[in-house]
DNA sequence: CCATTGTGAGAACGATCATTCTCACAATGG
DNA sequence: CCATTGTGAGAATGATCGTTCTCACAATGG
């Protein structure tokens, strides 16, 4: 039937993927147009129109990528740390601090696309939605007040961002410290 | 020497950041094209370019002009409930409450504007600092801790927007709560 | 009345996009 | 070997933009 090159299909979606994650947080989906993910990743537009029939398909499937990878970062982040004996919520604050160190931070990928409202579709915005449900479902596995929480957080990620600076999250570690009180300052259950 | 209808130059400004107010904040400032706020402002395209030598600077005219109306919409509410005996950190939040409330709620223009990369200049990004530095430097007149004050704030506002919801500034009440204690609780020093 | 000058309306220009199409090729099934 | 079919490279299409330009007019100064 078709079975020239149907093999990296898959390698083709992650280079496509790939390339999406890279500019689209970098720079916004608005600012950056199809041909440039096809220059970095790699993979002609034909390819890259029969996986993602449109553009906003493209920033959808970037969405769902990005949330995939995000949360699991996080999650992996916040284990690792309870795992050593750190609180929670000490624990989420720590990870936040380092994603919002790390050179190429520029604010939730998530809250920046809401933004855009030009090419945002019904379905973006559930997917954006979705993202932040999880995030605080995942805070309540691990803490109490989760709603309260990712509140802090959300607002600490957006200042950091326009600040370019990590005090931000040095208030809302404040904020969460008067919100959680012993919570904070002691390993979890031992 | 140009008497022509030079009269009017401060009402056509005002038509054209009217109509910038709108349409910008409604939709973002990349999908929102130059004609459009020539049709909803009816200001020549010759006489918004004279104006405003590049859509640049219309951008940066409108966040200047909306940076002014706000902080100064937020000011009058809470000196009026101050006033009226509430404490400063609840007539903070009983004024967002009401904007987050308004039908023509879609976030904060500076932060969603910040978000928009592909056209914001470094001019920008400076309007948009400032902004925030304001809001800090005016919650530090009327409380204490306006740094984490900000960060909860921000954070409501990024949340509300995305979630269409009042929620979020409740759960962003219950943060100020536990932060000031019974300064929330009373009126200012009576 | 005439020359001048600022203006509005909108055409024109040049760039950029999202999306589709063409063409030549490579790999397959028979 | 040949017909077929999925593919890459990139040209073509049609739309939208930011910005500038043209042209005709309206109001002024002399």
């Amino acid at each position: 039937m078709s079975p020239v090159a149907t093999q990296d299909i898959e390698q083709a979606r992650d280079a496509a993927l790939a390339a999406a994650d890279d500019l689209f947080y970098r720079r916004g989906t608005s600012a950056v147009s199809v041909v440039e993910i096809r220059d970095m990743s790699g993979v002609s537009l034909r390819r890259l129109y029969s996986m993602f029939p449109s553009k906003a398909d493209l920033i959808g499937g970037w969405l769902t990528h990005r949330h995939e990878t995000w949360m699991a970062w996080l999650e992996t982040e916040v284990a690792q740390r309870t795992a050593d004996g750190v609180a929670p919520v000490e624990a989420v604050f720590d990870s936040m601090t380092e994603w919002l160190k790390s050179s190429e931070f520029r604010g939730c990928a998530f809250i920046n696309t809401h933004a855009e409202t030009g090419e945002l579709t019904a379905e973006h915005e559930e997917l954006i939605r979705a993202h932040k449900r999880a995030l605080i479902e995942f805070l309540a596995t691990t803490t109490t007040r989760p709603n309260e929480l990712a509140v802090i957080i959300d607002g600490a990620i957006v200042q950091a961002a326009v600040f370019k600076s990590t005090r931000p999250i040095e208030s809302a570690r404040a904020c969460a410290s008067a919100l959680f009180g012993n919570e904070m300052r002691s390993a979890p259950m031992e």
